[in-house]
RNA sequence: GGCAGGUUUCCCGAGUGGCCAAAGGGAGCUGACUGUAAAUCAGUUGCGCAAGCUUCGGGGGUUCGAAUCCCUCACCUGCCA
């Protein structure tokens, strides 16, 4: 019951809390409701939402009950960010995103037991609102002075771009949504990302000022990379938790590319390895580096927590066939229509040559790329550099089952199958 | 409603009649070095085999020729009302 703190800790989630004494005497005086909101902005979430499900199950673990919230009306009104004003997404367009986020949020959480996790939605009390109840009940108790100050806000205002009305309205929406939760369950503590702080914050003082009661607020850090660029993202965009989004092969591949500075960071963040497990990952990577265990083992992990220890066995032994030191001549058909599965593949007819191949399987976007890039050296037939760029695949390419692998630079893969 | 400024290739940002497919930076990509790491160095980044074609918010116009000049529409920002 108690230890949920140390938990957190030890694994580097607690960028900031509200009065932690007060919070850790709460959580030691028995299990507590909480809750993590997800606004629906996309039809997937992504690695930085995936933490904060983590947090909240790490929390159920301990016996602690999870309200997951997903934001039917928080997502048609839009949390202001710094880089700009959103564009409002289409109502019938987040309500299907709503459906699908719930639907994604469901499997990490326990609905049953005594601690059962418990999904709600913000529309249900938001949506009936009216304005004169709104500034009444509610917009009483936000000082402008607080939510001026707000950092995002505060940013917005001074840029160029400036703040609308509505985005800045956001935050008493946020705070009416721990308030509500507060009555209707009893959850006195809210969870999310350092960026929310703010409207972490919006719900704890409404709390205290409409119910005199104490809420409490704890803040995980933002993921961070060592060289300053954002986390989660790759060439192709985002890491969706969505498998026709980002394919389970290349969900698994951002993971086992992680930095050494940083795989034992993410291990600690989104894995349920114990403290005794990272520690031994994190002597082999000061030790053995180039075995690049902690990476495999991250990997695995995840991959099989998002999309199933059965799609984390293929992708690994996808990512042995085309990584792997052995031959690929040693390579059966079987194996190879596996690996099809998690890679790009397509179909090519005896005698395309190596671009038009490249082009097929959607290895470079134009015939121009895929020339540029036999030009730099960076095309490989078979894992044999291909410095001609009319090379013509013919039957002699398939290595079996009529399968030959195309491959750009060291990581961009992709199968054809050469028919004749 | 008025006035001013703005809208450039993935992003930022130069460019004010031809030498501009468009400086520079960022980011990406490829190679070398390696460990499917980082850092570093080098090359590269609209489409097309090529001739050439399409691009600088949309549309129209001036001109031999426009991202650059004119008109108009849209959107953004600020100041005034």
């Amino acid at each position: 019951m108690t230890g949920i703190l140390d938990e957190l800790a030890w694994r580097g989630l607690i960028s900031q809390t509200t009065d932690e004494e007060a919070l850790r005497g709460a959580l030691k005086a028995g299990p507590i409701t909480l809750y993590c909101g997800f606004d629906p902005t996309a039809p997937s979430l992504h690695l930085g939402n995936l933490m904060q499900i983590l947090v909240v199950r790490r929390f159920q673990d301990l016996g602690h009950k999870p309200l997951l919230l997903v934001g039917g009306a928080t997502g048609l009104i839009g949390d202001p960010r710094m880089s700009g004003e959103r564009t409002l997404n289409p109502v019938d367009v987040v309500e299907e995103w709503v459906g699908r986020i719930r639907a994604q949020i469901e499997p990490y959480l326990k609905f049953d037991g005594p601690n059962a996790a418990q999904m709600v939605n913000n529309y249900d009390w938001i949506s009936g609102l009216n304005a004169i109840s709104f500034l009444r009940d509610v917009g009483k108790h936000f000082r402008m002075g607080t939510m001026l100050a707000k950092e995002t806000v505060a940013r917005r205002l001074a840029s160029d771009e400036g703040i609308s009305y509505t985005e800045f309205s956001y935050q008493v929406l946020q705070g009416l949504d721990f308030l509500e939760l507060y009555r209707r369950y009893g959850c006195t503590l809210e969870t999310g990302g350092s960026d929310q702080w703010g409207n972490l914050l919006a719900g704890t003082e409404l709390i205290r000022k409409a119910e005199g009661a104490t809420a409490h607020a704890l803040a995980t850090p933002l993921v961070t990379k060592a060289d300053g660029t954002k986390f989660g993202k790759t060439e192709g965009g985002s890491i969706w938790l969505d498998a026709e989004m980002t394919s389970p092969y290349a969900f698994y591949q951002f993971w086992v590319n992680s930095d050494d500075a940083e795989v034992i960071q993410y291990l600690k963040y989104f894995t349920f390895r114990t403290r005794e497990e990272v520690e031994a990952l994190c002597l082999a990577v000061a030790e053995e580096p180039f075995k690049r265990e902690a990476q495999r083992t991250l990997a695995y992990d995840v991959t099989a927590l998002v999309h199933g220890a059965a799609a984390a066995d293929a992708v690994v032994a996808a990512s042995q066939a085309i990584f792997g030191r052995g031959e690929l001549a040693g390579l059966d058909a079987a194996t190879l229509a596996g690996v099809a599965q998690e890679v790009p593949s397509a179909e090519i007819t005896s005698g395309t040559s190596i671009v038009d191949a490249m082009v097929a399987v959607g290895l470079v976007e134009s015939r121009s790329a895929g020339r540029r890039a036999v030009a730099e050296g960076g095309a490989y037939l078979n894992n044999e550099n291909v410095s001609d760029e009319d090379l013509a695949l013919g039957a002699d390419a398939a290595i079996a089952g009529g399968w030959a692998v195309v491959r750009r630079g060291k990581k961009t893969v992709g199968l054809v199958r050469i028919s004749s």
